[in-house]
DNA sequence: ACCTGAACACCGTTCAAGT
DNA sequence: ACCTGAACACCGTTCAAGT
């Protein structure tokens, strides 16, 4: 009954999996652990944190290589399903990991890959930062509303068939959508 | 001591402006109306439901006139300082508004007067919803992001220069990159 | 129709004390 | 270093009963 931090991280993601976000308590987490309540305060200064190190760690375990050698419009959109995947591998990830940002908490920034495939375009900084921020607000919106989708038919009656709207196609659309608009804004190539 | 559903929320959104989302509770609401927990109760069936009321309400007080001599694009910039400047107008508003649309709840659609205004443009069916949903999450993500340092920075220092990096003119450039991305998908003016 | 009073089953967090 | 036990100040919701 002796834990680390990585361990209480570990059993967090698996409470977050099965019962979701609402239902990951610091209560019950102690109790699928054995320990008292208070006991995950000696690991984690409070809830907030905690959660900060679950999105951390489902951003982590999402990471895939870079790939230097594609256009950067390829980039980002590889960014862009990077983070997709990511959210959509666990129960309400993409609720928490917005929520971890939103709060500034939280060490792995899932806005960093996507500044990164931009900004190989050669934008101006100010433009870079805006598609990218723009390009993660989007994903944010989207993917918590597949998860959303994907919650309510699971739950749901079998014959619901509500319009779905969220899914890999309109993600892709969308993303496309967004690098049209960017493309717009290419500074001309340089000679050399 | 005697009130109407309306009463309710009134009070409620002044509880949201003064103390944020995260104090608004069923149990403080009725304090500052002089009523037991369980009275909102005969006005709402869950607390979720009262804030979808509260959510409609801050979308209503928002709406302005639609403008039928503007061009689309006009139109749907139109709409999104439309849903930006109802979101601002109460602290935690993005949030709560954002929250309510994610649960499917809520009379007041805040994508409709987006689908509209992109509708004028002559998109295919297709095209339109994924342009106008993705406007829609960028409002969501910006606004939220906008209003959480807007809320940090009236707590914080003053000295606390943190990055800002969402504002009214980083609202403007992302919604006019979508914008322009939309716009390559503009279907050829018919002939008559 | 609208509200009270009491209860149920929960929360996050703190803190002294134990090993 | 890691945990227990007990407490504090809260939650949303239900339900019988009152006017």
């Amino acid at each position: 009954m002796r834990y680390r931090k990585g361990d209480i991280v570990e059993r967090a993601i698996a409470v977050l999996d099965q019962y979701g976000l609402a239902d990951l308590s610091m209560r019950r987490l102690a109790s699928e652990l054995g320990l008292q309540p208070s006991a995950l305060y000696h690991h984690f200064a409070s809830k907030q944190e905690l959660l900060a190190a679950v999105a951390d760690e489902l951003l982590e375990r999402g990471r895939r290589p870079a790939g230097d050698d594609v256009p950067w419009d390829d980039a980002v959109v590889a960014a862009g399903h990077e983070l997709r995947d990511a959210m959509l591998a666990y129960r309400d990830g993409a609720e928490l990991i917005a929520t971890v940002q939103a709060f500034g908490l939280g060490r792995v920034s899932p806005l960093a890959p996507l500044v990164r495939a931009v900004d190989r375009g050669g934008f101006a900084p100010e433009l870079a930062r805006a598609a990218a921020t723009t390009i993660l607000h989007f994903v944010f919106g989207h993917v918590s509303e597949e998860q959303a989708h994907l919650q309510a038919s699971s739950v749901g009656a079998i014959g619901d068939d509500a319009p779905v709207g969220a899914d890999a196609a309109s993600f892709d659309l969308g993303l496309s959508l967004i690098l049209d608009g960017v493309r717009q804004h290419r500074p001309a190539p340089s000679e050399h």
